[in-house]
DNA sequence: ACCGGGTATAGTTAC
DNA sequence: TATACCCGGT
């Protein structure tokens, strides 16, 4: 027969533990596979020994893996095992088989058979776009309703992980709320009651509308299975051998699913290895695989320990690094011995600890010994450099720019911030809304057209001046005469500019977003001149487009409603809810150095690996709270406390080391440019067991230094402003805005680039002309009710830049209870103001400072400085250090005693919403830092340095984000 | 041991 | 802005 042959061929090649997982009959078995042991080849084997033996069909046998590319994998490897078959096992992963059974009984899991799935970004934007269904209110603020929409998301896609339904978690919460005392466990019951609903309320929003997201892929058959025992019954019949991968990533929910499929035949076959749980941060529960054999008692266990990648040394340092994880560890609890053994033997010295005392040097030995390695002989692709976190990479790949050394980096996100990119989305911004000037203006600027960027802030000033739009202006400028003069040059380009968006506009009326896009990319001849370059960077741009087309084309596909003016309202939304897709990588059989983090080598070997920033702070990493705490009462399990946070950063160093097949180089430096020197990551000293921090480190040549100085490139700095001679005009504001960024302050101040209305300005603008009125006919004498108050408040009422009628008729509501409050107090107080929209001027120095106080009162000690706030305070500790800190209020104060001759006894900040007022009085020390930040801010505006000083937060938060060359932020 | 002020830094990612 | 750390004070 032709059976036995097969198996033994099987056998082959197999260590005896192998040989034994391979050979396991029926029954629960747990296999413990350490990195580099064969665990791929133990499940591929496995799969087709059954099929070889007749112990099951193909088709009755269900392999359950991660990721597509780990499903294909093993797919590919049983095809050439069991190459002769009409019939075949179902390898897939979990969400792709839930997806499938899902399909087969929509009706009976209530939802239609052709249900569509909301992936990542899409999720967000439904939730956006419901936002004001949601029974939300302390997570949608009205001055930022968007603000938690991630983690809310977040927050619902763990309870679905650990298999809480909304039901429960709103009787939970109910319960905690009658249980509470006191005030603050009242809030937190409130906000946990919150969640429980909105959860409960999106999952009804998706049903209704016949949408599921990645999670209920898993959920909703759990819960079929549980409602179904018929539905049940035939699922577990079909499949009579379950086989599960990195079962140490699986959640809590999946190995319920997997429980109830084999609770009855209980052949389950579970692969992994608790040491490398690296996926706690999407869901992966720890104590599947440490409790599996409390589950399945009558369990098998097997453990593989041969490894078949990397030198003896490499695996005991590993070894000793992950023992400090005891007791955690399958190893300490039961009794488990994981200690890995080289099947090879290797050669000479394979760890490599360096200490550098800079950042720069520290990247440029990592690519000196690369060039090294290489002239030994080794291939680029066999070397690999492992970073914690992606934004870690980028001092590396700058030393290999330098040193010519090809390099595959595949970060993962940042497709929004490539000029390309940028120049598309304005380009799409200018075509579907002629109020959008920074948009165009953007596109003008950029090197699809090149306008000059001193007739252009001309231009956008012109407009400003006459309150027209930069469309309107370009308008005439196309049509003739030009109201601004201009050089023929610079008329031409807006002729052309003009010409091109006519001509889209026209274009939109009949096609889609993706024909409208492409039209301007030919007619404008952006690809002509992308395509032409020929350079590796031109292509990498041209596949960036690519993407970008993608996107449109799924958007497509989503929406009926494919026209460019949809897509540029997608695109909002998509930025809004921070979608930012990973640029495009170079070709995967490419000859590269890889750089990539260590999440993503996960799998992965090299022969040389180098871990590099190995520094305190980064590896590990510090651990970020729970923005939304999902409570312990309602899960069904513990989750793991404080200290596995720590466990886990050290299990994915282990992962990182274990990556290296013959040469591990670890590497760290004390100056990473911040203020303080760092220290070594603790890891290094645990796996090599070196008692402390060593001292030494290697130090750079003053002569390498200096030329690393000539060779830093920094970004192109903006071209040197143009400034008539004479006073330099200051304000608050234009202060404030060089602080936070110099070129922040040239787009809005210098080049006056136009920017869109924003909610939560509109809305404070009307606050505060309505509570002027007021109070001047207060001041006055005269009574005023508060009816009058309330309807001139309608009445100026402006509708610009809300997210939604419902966001706009809240957030008035909000802003009439703040005045009727606003006013019970003041006429309460029986104070008047002294003065309002009180302008001063002084001068010093050729420079001129000019503002305006809200408000004045004289009361019995002096005079009070009053500055009204629509962004709220939430609680009077928060509002005194608000006025205490705040810099307008020491601007105010120093010029107060400039125009007045006096200081201010009090100044203070009005917060409308909550009624708190911040009060902070202001002598030598504030009045010194307003003279010193009006000084910085003046020599830098005269100097011309507009340098960009990017930094995370105020980058997101700038209204030039979209169109800044240095912009973090998307 | 706990506090408050000053300071440094800003997450990993697949289905 | 939000957070957590360090450090010095009580």
């Amino acid at each position: 027969m032709r059976r036995q042959p097969e198996e033994r061929v099987l056998l082959e090649g197999l260590n005896p533990a192998q040989r034994r997982a391979v050979l396991h009959g029926e029954g629960p078995l747990l296999i413990v596979a350490g990195a580099g042991t064969g665990k791929t080849k133990v499940i591929t084997h496995r799969i087709a020994r059954l099929i070889a033996v007749k112990a099951a069909r193909p088709a009755e046998i269900l392999a359950v893996t991660f990721t597509e590319k780990a499903a294909n994998e093993m797919e590919a490897r049983v095809d050439v095992l069991v190459p002769y078959t009409s019939s075949f096992a179902e390898i897939s992963t979990f969400n792709s088989f839930g997806e499938r059974v899902l399909r087969d009984y929509a009706l009976d899991a209530g939802y239609p058979p052709d249900f569509r799935l909301l992936a990542d970004v899409d999720q967000a934007i439904f939730f956006r776009e419901n936002l004001f269904r949601l029974p939300l209110d302390y997570y949608r603020p009205l001055g930022q309703p968007t603000r938690h929409i991630q983690e809310v998301l977040e927050a619902i896609r763990r309870l679905k992980q650990e298999d809480v339904r909304p039901e429960d978690y709103v009787r939970y919460a109910e319960e905690l709320g009658r249980r509470a005392s006191g005030d603050p466990e009242k809030e937190t019951a409130r906000k946990h009651l919150e969640i429980a609903r909105v959860f409960a309320a999106y999952q009804a929003l998706l049903r209704a509308e016949g949408l599921i997201d990645f999670e209920d892929q898993v959920t909703l058959v759990v819960d079929l299975l549980r409602r179904r025992p018929a539905v049940l019954d035939e699922i577990r019949r079909r499949y009579r051998y379950i086989l599960v991968d990195e079962f140490q990533d699986t959640n809590f929910v999946q190995f319920e699913l997997v429980k109830m499929l084999a609770a009855e035949h209980r052949n389950l076959t579970v692969v992994g290895d608790d040491d490398q749980s690296i996926f706690r941060f999407r869901g992966a529960s720890l104590s599947n695989i440490l409790g599996f054999e409390e589950v399945f008692p009558e369990a098998d266990r097997i453990v593989l320990t041969r490894n078949y990648r990397s030198t003896q040394p490499i695996l005991d340092a590993s070894y000793r690094l992950i023992r400090h994880n005891d007791p955690n560890q399958l190893e300490f609890k039961d009794r488990v011995d994981k200690r890995l053994r080289a099947a090879a033997r290797g050669r000479g010295k394979s760890i490599h600890m360096l200490s550098f005392d800079t950042l720069a040097h520290e990247a440029d030995a990592v690519a000196g010994r690369i060039l090294e390695i290489r002239a030994g002989g080794a291939g680029w692709r066999d070397m690999a450099v492992l970073v914690r976190r992606n934004a870690d990479a980028e001092p590396y790949l700058r030393s290999f720019n330098m040193k010519q050394i090809p390099f595959r980096f595949s970060g993962s996100r940042g497709l929004y911030q490539q000029e390309e990119i940028k120049v598309l989305v304005a380009f799409i911004r200018a075509v579907t809304d002629f109020e959008n000037s920074r948009d165009l203006f953007y596109l003008a600027l950029s090197e699809v057209y090149r306008a000059d960027p001193y007739d252009l802030s001309r231009i956008a000033g012109y407009a400003d001046k006459k309150n027209l739009s930069l469309h309107g202006v370009f308008k005439s400028i196309a049509e003739g005469p030009s109201p601004v003069d201009l050089p023929a040059a610079t008329t031409e380009t807006v002729k052309r500019i003009f010409a091109d968006i006519l001509a889209s506009v026209e274009l939109a009326g009949t096609k889609n977003a993706g024909a409208v896009v492409y039209a301007f990319l030919e007619k404008s001849g952006y690809l002509k001149s992308l395509v032409g370059e020929m350079t590796p960077e031109s292509e990498v741009r041209i596949k960036n487009v690519r993407l970008f087309f993608d996107k449109i084309q799924g958007f497509s596909g989503l929406v009926e409603n494919d026209s460019i003016r949809s897509f540029a309202r997608y695109l909002d939304l998509l930025a809004e809810v921070g979608d930012n897709p990973a640029t495009s990588e170079a070709e995967l059989d490419e000859d590269a150095v890889n750089v990539l983090t260590v999440h993503k080598a996960k799998g992965l070997e090299f022969g040389t690996v180098f871990l590099v920033g190995l520094i305190e702070d980064r590896f590990p990493g510090r651990e970020r709270r729970e923005r939304v705490p999902v409570p312990d009462g309602v899960l069904k399990e513990s989750l793991p406390g404080r200290e596995n946070f720590l466990q886990e950063e050290r299990r994915l160093f282990y992962v990182a080391m274990t990556r290296a097949r013959r040469a591990l180089q670890m590497t760290w430096a004390r100056d990473y440019g911040t203020r303080r020197f760092k220290r070594i990551s603790p890891f290094v000293l645990e796996a090599l067991d070196i008692p402390k921090m060593p001292e030494d480190v290697l130090k750079a040549s003053v002569l390498e230094e200096i030329r690393r100085y000539a060779l830093a490139t920094g970004r192109t700095a903006t071209p040197a402003p143009v400034r008539p001679a004479g006073m330099l005009r200051l304000s608050f504001v234009r202060v404030e805005d060089y602080l936070v960024c110099p070129l922040k302050y040239k787009f809005r101040h210098d080049l006056r680039v136009p920017v869109l209305p924003h909610h939560a300005i509109v809305f404070g603008r009307v606050l505060h002309k309505t509570i002027h009125a007021y109070l001047k006919r207060r001041m006055t004498g005269r009574a005023v009710d508060v009816e009058t108050v309330i309807g001139e408040y309608r009445k100026n009422w402006v509708n610009e830049g809300f997210l939604s009628r419902e966001h706009e008729e809240l957030r008035k509501a909000a802003g009439e209870k703040a005045l009727r409050l606003f006013y019970e107090r003041e006429e309460e107080s029986g104070r008047r103001p002294a003065f309002l929209e009180r302008p001063f001027r002084w001068q010093e120095r050729g420079l001129r400072f000019a503002g305006r106080f809200d408000r004045i009162d004289f009361e019995a000690a002096g005079a009070a400085v009053i500055d009204f706030k629509t962004t709220d305070a939430s609680s009077q500790k928060e509002a005194d250090r608000a006025a205490a800190e705040s810099l307008q209020l020491d601007v105010y104060a120093l010029s107060f005693l400039k125009t007045e001759g006096m200081l201010p006894y009090e100044t203070r900040l009005y917060f409308l919403e909550s009624g708190f007022v911040g009060r902070a009085a202001k002598g030598e020390k504030e009045l010194a830092r307003a003279g010193d930040k009006i000084r910085e801010a003046a020599d830098g505006i005269r100097s011309g340095g507009f340098k960009a000083r990017p930094d995370w937060h105020s980058c997101s938060i700038c209204e030039f984000k979209t169109i800044c060359p240095s912009s973090f932020a998307y």
